[in-house]
DNA sequence: GTCTATAGTCAGATAGAC
DNA sequence: GTCTATCTGACTATAGAC
């Protein structure tokens, strides 16, 4: 993206509010997220994100130890707050059905606000060597919206006669798939895709009366 | 996978029976086929497809111009099979919901015959210098699935609030996203993933009556 | 048609000056 | 902390023998 900057950089990045220390840190995730998401994994080189973080590629290696140890750090950090957001949601509503659709709507909230770690986490994981503290976040995800869907089956609330962990396969697939067309600067907003995908999903789960 | 058949691999090679001329070139492309999807496009190096398809690397450009070029064929052979299938389904279905439950199933048994081309497409078409002849194929499957929801809408026996193609893309993201977690040589079979996606999708978007 | 050998390029990572 | 300079390895693609 940045072409420039790369002489009169080191008098720009001294100015006034230019982030160093911990805040830098933070402002290479980003750079990585951001490039790891549009060239991929593999096809992204450090130099890109030393170029999008306004600085050199060897000064990457300050930070981090290599490559693959941003990715780490980038998914780990959405992570954190994805597991969280669900936790909160499923615990606080009582009525499964009210809580799968709250789960649905931060999840396409969340493809939409954190597009580059999803892009990421969908195009890239399975290429990259396991990384555990990663995959366990993964499955603290899963556990939430299977724990939800299960309150739902007992209460009667939702259909008894389908495996859970395919509805939830199904479920998670479709919202995941959003982010390889919805267009933020489109006419479509987030909150129509909630509607439809809910609207969807929910009615086809739902036991009829 | 096969680090072996190097020094050998001549002599096995011509062997009775072994591929030459245009069969040769079938057994690149399915190595190909089976190496990118394993390792992703950028990943994997034209050796590891010569020594999956039992041949050198320099080999591979007497049939190939380019690594891209393979990846082309892999996908450009892929999406012409699959057009056709979805094409006659939506022909010889009057019904629209019969001609739907075709559809998915279709792309079902789809996503589970073609793993590799479905993964590469999945993974790495966004990464690749766009391709043309691979795009058009695209909006042909996209443009049946489309008119087939316009005819169960306009026949009444699909819901009429919902966007059309916003439907669609949720349909296709949870049928595609079974890539990810199926797995051919477990329990559950392509039939009840067909019976477990299609109830909920084709119930998600029915006429309530 | 397939091989051997290698040209040409570019990537991730490091060492040491500042 | 950041930069300059560079090492080392790996990759795609080609040339020419067989």
């Amino acid at each position: 993206m940045s072409e420039s900057g790369k002489q009169v950089g080191s008098k720009r990045r001294r100015s006034t509010g230019s982030p160093t220390g911990v805040a830098r840190k933070e402002v290479i995730i980003r750079a990585a997220a951001t490039v790891f998401a549009e060239k991929g994994f593999s096809n992204a080189t450090v130099r890109d994100i030393a170029d999008e973080a306004d600085m050199l590629s060897g000064s990457l290696y300050y930070y981090f130890d290599s490559k693959e140890a941003m990715i780490e750090e980038v998914l780990a950090t959405y992570l954190d707050l994805t597991v969280t957001g669900y936790q909160r949601a499923a615990d606080e509503l009582e009525n499964p059905a009210e809580a799968l659709h709250e789960l649905i709507s931060l999840a396409l909230r969340g493809v939409v606000q954190y597009r580059s770690e999803v892009t990421i986490l969908q195009n890239d994981w399975h290429y990259i060597r396991p990384i555990a503290s990663i995959a366990r976040r993964q499955r603290e995800v899963e556990e939430i919206w299977l724990s939800t869907l299960d309150r739902g089956t007992k209460a009667g609330v939702f259909r008894g006669d389908l495996d859970t962990r395919m509805v939830y396969r199904t479920l998670m697939g479709a919202i995941q798939a959003v982010i390889r067309w919805y267009d933020p600067r489109g006419k479509v907003t987030v909150d129509e895709v909630i509607a439809v995908q809910s609207s969807v999903l929910l009615d086809g789960i739902r036991s009829p009366r």
